[in-house]
DNA sequence: TGCAAACCCCACTGGGGAACCGGGATATAA
DNA sequence: TTATATCCCGGTTCCCCAGTGGGGTTTGCA
């Protein structure tokens, strides 16, 4: 799990749409972009691999855009992200047969520490997302007056 | 956290050295890489950088080679990790300051998850790693039989 | 029908890390 | 002094990230 700049921006994307999830018009990359500040033409590709996932939905043609594929409470951070980090294809050796005992211990600890992280990730969907995002507005707010 | 080849073998290391910690004699680079079947000159550059960061000695010249620089119980893997992945510097934009309140939201679930997968490698220390291959081992051998 | 808005697809760059390989300098035990 | 090790520097290949660019296709609307 990478937790990186590139995952971010799916998320925000997906916290978009998940605002405007309630209204049945599509939303387009460029407003997401303007909102979240991401480049659009990437976040073009970060909504292609979304789509591809079936995460998201997309309409074409002129007032087209996307929607969330399903409803924000049934998508998880987790998904989100094995989605859009897809397959990390572990780009040379260490290869899949552990050639010694302590090999698999080590994997075996690695396992339990990517397990972990992820518990945490599947735990959270798309709509607690956006109930935090309420809750920190309102709390800006607070300060603000 | 990347929990990548580079890592595991790292580990590896780590607990060859921890076998022979009683032992008052170093453990050479070629050694390590033969039992471990890792590329003894790339090991040289984890090993250097295991030095760098106080989780190794070394003894230089003939019959030189390597010792842990403290007791395998108080070395977790957490902190071989952390040394060996060094500050992986963040490659690019993906700004220190988030920009919106999604964002924020965004990275302290990463944060959560992060701190997870810290928890549990701060439990492990190489002695513990150790046991378990001995487990292990136990375990193989009853197979055999 | 034609236009413009939007997605769709391919390709490319620049930077950086992973996973190595190789050569030579340096320290040390014998 | 010599063999044996670490140390240090550099280079290579591959892949991913982050972002840019061009051209193609679908669609709503006048």
């Amino acid at each position: 799990m990478e937790l990186s700049c590139k995952s971010e921006y799916a998320v925000l994307a997906l916290l978009e749409l998940t605002a405007h999830f309630s209204q049945g018009e599509p939303l387009q990359i460029r407003q997401i972009a303007a909102q979240q500040s991401i480049p659009d033409r990437y976040l073009e590709q970060l909504l292609a691999t979304l789509r591809r996932g079936g995460l998201v939905r997309s309409q074409r043609g002129a007032k087209g855009g996307y929607f969330l594929a399903r409803e924000p409470w049934n998508i998880t951070l987790l998904s989100a992200l094995e989605c859009i980090e897809g397959s990390n294809a572990q780009q040379a050796n260490c290869e899949d047969e552990p050639k010694t005992v302590e090999s698999a211990v080590v994997r075996e600890i690695w396992q339990e520490a990517r397990d972990s992280a992820h518990g945490i990730l599947k735990n959270y969907t798309l709509q607690d997302l956006h109930d935090l995002r309420d809750k920190r507005r309102e709390v800006n707010l607070m300060y603000y007056i």
